[in-house]
DNA sequence: GCACAAACAGACAGGCTTGACTGTTTGTTT
DNA sequence: AAACAAACAGTCAAGCCTGTCTGTTTGTGC
């Protein structure tokens, strides 16, 4: 598409593109800084700096927004934990400890929290949130079990491996109240000794 | 008070007690049902049965009901935790971790939850729900240090426990997306033989 | 029995949110 | 260049939620 044709172009396929991104970031932001409840489509053309309209024409409906940010939040999440991972040495497992812990206490786990407590009781928003969570999920599982050089074949390892996930979104909701980081360093500390020792 | 002078009495002060709980039963059953976004208080004096303006006399503003119903929800918690404890057998880790991942699973966990979250960003009711929630959980904290018997003078063993309570709390909040009961079991499973292990 | 106060009932207004709608600009196609 | 379609802009009405206000009932104190 877009043939050259002398003069300076600004395909509309890409403005298009740039004002969808900007408003599901937009949408990110406030479900992370203002929660989902205060987060209005109002407040998120404002913060977008796209006309209502514009939003509106893109996505009709609120729904439709959030389903989407819903999905870029997932790549985002992704990305960041594996760009996370790069920078931890394997079989380090206080590090790899350290970096979940990071991540549950970041704004875009923050995001998604409030998009799960919204879906708990949403239909639409949970059919959306579900599969793509699962695939984070998996993700995450995968990108651990190599960090720790752990063994999956061994009995016990897998749900060791899941509770340590599992322990650190538990850290991450508790740190939405008023959970000190050191608490969590302490836990943290801990929970890598008695890992290491398991998984030995 | 209400001296008896013959006739049958309905003290008023009896009647006000009923309809406040009433009201803060409500909106409790409300948070776990249709989540803290949609519960709005024209719903919850449905729900209760109480009048419109029957509500806003026993509490002037929404803050003031969600917030004596976060007390509330804090006694309810810990009377059901009691409870649960009373029928567990101490010494016996698998069973006490049982206790807590029904309780994680349960109406009154969901509607904290939602508490959690919307306090968030929510200064006032942030104000309201943290020291309960710092009550409760050490409540349970020393609720759960009894049942596993264990030796908190031994370095790690609080942690260990924090740790636990922090894990189901994970497992409650995953529990509101697509957790199944078998994932849960299985992860308590393997924790409760890696914690037994590690308390010996 | 009477005056008073608390509990209760329901209508009403102001504010906010959502999505529909009309009009304008900008890029694309022929 | 002209016709067309997509992106963009902003107004408007309907609906909901909250809290105020007026009026009614019921228990309490004198």
């Amino acid at each position: 598409m877009a043939r050259v044709s002398g003069t300076l172009r600004v395909p509309q396929e890409e403005r298009s593109r740039a004002t969808r991104a900007r408003l599901m970031e937009a949408t990110v932001e406030c479900l992370a800084e203002v929660g989902f409840g205060r987060t209005s489509t109002t407040l998120i053309s404002e913060r977008a700096g796209v006309s209502r309209g514009a939003q509106l024409h893109h996505f009709p409906t609120k729904d439709a927004l959030v389903v989407a940010a819903v999905a870029h939040l997932t790549d985002v999440r992704g990305a960041e934990l594996a760009t996370a991972a790069r920078a931890v040495p394997v079989r380090r497992t206080r590090d790899v400890l350290r970096m979940l812990g990071d991540h549950v206490a970041s704004p875009v786990f923050m995001a998604a929290l409030e998009l799960w407590v919204a879906a708990r009781t949403d239909p639409t928003l949970h059919a959306a949130v579900e599969p793509l969570e699962q695939r984070i999920g998996r993700q995450t599982h995968r990108l651990t079990v190599e960090l720790l050089g752990a063994d999956e074949s061994r009995p016990g390892v897998r749900e060791l491996v899941q509770a340590t996930l599992d322990l650190v979104r538990g850290l991450g909701l508790a740190a939405t109240i008023g959970d000190d980081t050191a608490r969590r360093g302490r836990i943290l500390d801990q929970w890598a000794r008695t890992l290491d020792e398991a998984l030995a």
